[in-house]
DNA sequence: GCCGTTTTCGGCCCGACTGTTTTCAGTCG
């Protein structure tokens, strides 16, 4: 059995392989292309992969790759692969990773006999790099400063903890003259669960091209010179590009009270500050080649705002349909804007003084090519071009209740009344009480006697507060085999249940499908809390089967969480365009231990957004009225 | 190797930066 991920990762090992053999760049492209396709797919490809038919359907995957792919299903390896394999050094895949390296170097780099990292580091070494063609002194120095960055190259990390870096660069660049709006863009402004490099687009106001230039060259400056860069990469008049370190950026980010996650990010943090001290003017030492993060900077004038933030938010497969399609209607599509072809003309159109159709803003340029304004989350090339009515897709200012939440009693460290404030505060109308279990050993859960006098304690709290419904409920253990860590009579006393797996992660999926389908369809549980268990960067969790989940969440009237934890984003987003597509209910909670959790509301919106989650579907977006009348249904 | 509101064959997005070059190839997003 091969998951979408392993399917993936084979179909994009044989790219590679065939761009370092030299091979026709299109066919390495198509295979690339359909590597990304499966690793968008909601649906499991070994089920697909019993109908060719299923398979060919996909936009990116025809009768050649599609045999390959139910070759890998059925007997775990392709056959090509192998060959391909059996032809080029592995070592000359790793090389590849390198920052600034593609398959052209690296062949000439294998012609010349080297084959791996320890090869490249003695040509260095001894100079013999310098006889490769093209190959001059800056080049051998930025590879060697770069061999630092080839282990985490292609390494990702959380949204929740870019973010905030990339609000330290715009904070940064937002002041300085000349500058009209700074944003954002890239995998970030998408709300990927990981981003790989952070984009800033910087727009510059419309003057004389001599003050732009100067402008420009000083936000470019400014830029490169920000505290906690450990390289610079490139930098241009229009663009840059640098390493910041992850280590630096901690600054704002405490590990999550979530023991299971504290205990793992510790690790991280203690390996990034390892090398040379703790965070502030590290400077641009370089090379340590402790975590960092590439961040990409492009400065244009705010007259192609529009279309620059387009082509930076991407994605790229998204940009490249965009720009077919803008070719199919005699257009050309650029940061720069949208033109008229002319393809007897080499100069670029912004060049020649051409006027744009459009380009001052995102929904003048999808306007002229026959779209609706296209939410960023939704620009992955997941069909997003095939729809015609506008997206209205739930925004952060939907939500109107929190309904999973811990307090001091089990891991929080808010009391009652302190959490149902803070959610008064944000505007919510309901507030749930969710301590955790008993099983919880660890995060302090409840007995059942205590349950009962917290019951009491959040009862004598609502009747004090005024303006907020605190209601009493628990995040229930489902236990390894399906069964809930309380009594059904103890959970019929609850306002809410929501039951979350904490344990037994590793199961197989058929077991783990049969656990979740027990909680689901049990008659006391409302919300199915982060149903996989992963967390992001750390442990995949479980792989039930989720369209089964899906229709018995259906037929019960249970809802499926979205856990807004930036570790956690679970469910994820294909599995919430899965679940909205079957008509599932979603509930989207920050499960608060402490006051700033609320703040990560926004990713779980995000991955809402990325499931094209619109806000009726959700149940923290309904009135006081409907959501008690949901909740009562089940009592 | 995929794909089709001009095509079942002949195309396949567009531009910036770097380092090496006397005009451009390679890489990246």
């Amino acid at each position: 059995m091969s998951s979408n991920q392993d399917v993936a990762a084979a179909l994009e090992e044989m790219a590679r392989l065939m761009e370092l053999l030299g091979e026709d760049s299109f066919r390495s492209g198509a295979h690339s292309r359909a590597a990304r396709a499966v690793e968008g797919l909601s649906d499991d490809i070994t089920a697909l992969a019993r109908d060719k038919s299923k398979l060919t359907a996909i936009e990116g995957i025809g009768p050649k790759l599609a045999d390959k792919i139910m070759e890998l299903c059925s007997t775990g390896a392709i056959k090509d692969l192998i060959d391909l394999r059996t032809k080029v050094p592995a070592g000359l895949l790793e090389i590849m990773q390198v920052p600034g390296l593609g398959s052209k170097t690296v062949r000439l780099m294998w012609q010349a006999g080297i084959t791996d990292i320890p090869g490249l580091k003695k040509a260095i070494d001894d100079g013999s790099l310098l006889n490769l063609p093209r190959m001059g002194a800056k080049a051998v120095a930025k590879i060697k400063e770069s061999l630092a960055f080839a282990a985490q190259a292609g390494q990702r990390t959380w949204l929740g903890k870019a973010a905030p870096i990339a609000d330290i660069f715009a904070a940064h660049l937002r002041q300085l003259p000349g500058v009209e709006r700074v944003e954002p863009a890239g995998s970030l402004r998408r709300g990927r669960d990981t981003i790989g490099d952070i984009d800033i687009l910087v727009a510059l106001k419309d003057q004389d091209t001599a003050t732009m230039a100067a402008h420009a060259a000083a936000v470019a400056k400014a830029f490169c010179t920000v505290p906690g860069i450990v390289q610079v990469i490139a930098q241009g008049e229009g663009k840059c590009s640098v390493r910041y370190s992850l280590a630096a950026g901690f600054g704002r980010w405490k590990p999550a009270p979530d023991p299971e996650v504290a205990a793992s990010t510790a690790v991280i943090e203690s390996s990034g500050s390892g090398s040379g001290g703790a965070s502030g003017g590290s400077g641009a030492s370089g090379g340590s080649g402790g975590p960092s993060i590439q961040v990409d900077l492009r400065i244009l004038p705010n007259a192609s705002f529009g279309s620059a933030l387009m082509y930076f938010t991407g994605s790229k497969e998204h940009n490249v349909h965009l720009r077919e399609r803008a070719l199919a209607m005699n257009y050309t599509l650029s940061e720069w804007g949208l033109f008229p072809l002319n393809k007897k003309i080499d100069i670029p159109p912004q060049q020649r003084g051409v006027k744009p159709i459009a380009s001052a803003t995102e929904e003048q340029v999808f306007a002229a090519l026959g779209f609706p304004w296209i939410p960023p989350e939704a620009r992955e090339d997941r069909g997003e071009l095939d729809e015609s009515a506008p997206w209205n897709l739930i925004e952060v200012a939907d939500i109107k209740s929190e309904l999973h939440a811990h307090t001091t009693a089990s891991d929080g460290n808010l009391t009652i009344l302190e959490l149902a404030e803070e959610a008064k505060k944000r505007g919510f109308h309901t507030i749930a009480v969710t301590d955790h279990s008993q099983s919880s050993s660890i995060a302090n859960g409840l007995k059942p006697d205590r349950l009962r006098r917290h019951i009491d304690a959040i009862r004598a709290a609502n009747d004090q507060i005024k303006g907020i419904t605190i209601l009493a409920g628990s995040e229930v253990d489902i236990l390894a085999d399906g069964s809930l860590d309380y009594k059904d009579e103890l959970l019929a006393l609850l306002d809410i249940v929501v039951a979350s797996p904490h344990a037994a992660l590793s199961q197989d999926p058929a077991t783990a499908t049969k656990r979740l389908l027990k909680a689901i369809t049990h008659p006391l549980v409302h919300i199915l809390g982060h149903p996989t268990g992963r967390l992001i960067l750390r442990r995949p969790g479980t792989s039930p089967d989720m369209a089964e989940l899906f229709a018995a969440a259906n037929e019960h009237n249970t809802a499926l969480e979205i856990n807004a934890h930036w570790m956690r984003l679970d469910l994820r987003d294909i599995h919430v365009r899965a679940a909205v597509q079957a008509g599932c209910t979603i509930a989207i909670n920050c499960d608060d231990h402490e006051r700033s959790d609320f703040d990560n509301l926004r990713y779980g919106v995000m991955t809402a957004r990325r499931g094209w989650l619109r806000a009726e579907q959700c149940v923290n977006t309904w009135a006081v009225k409907e959501l008690h009348a949901w909740l009562k249904a089940k009592r």
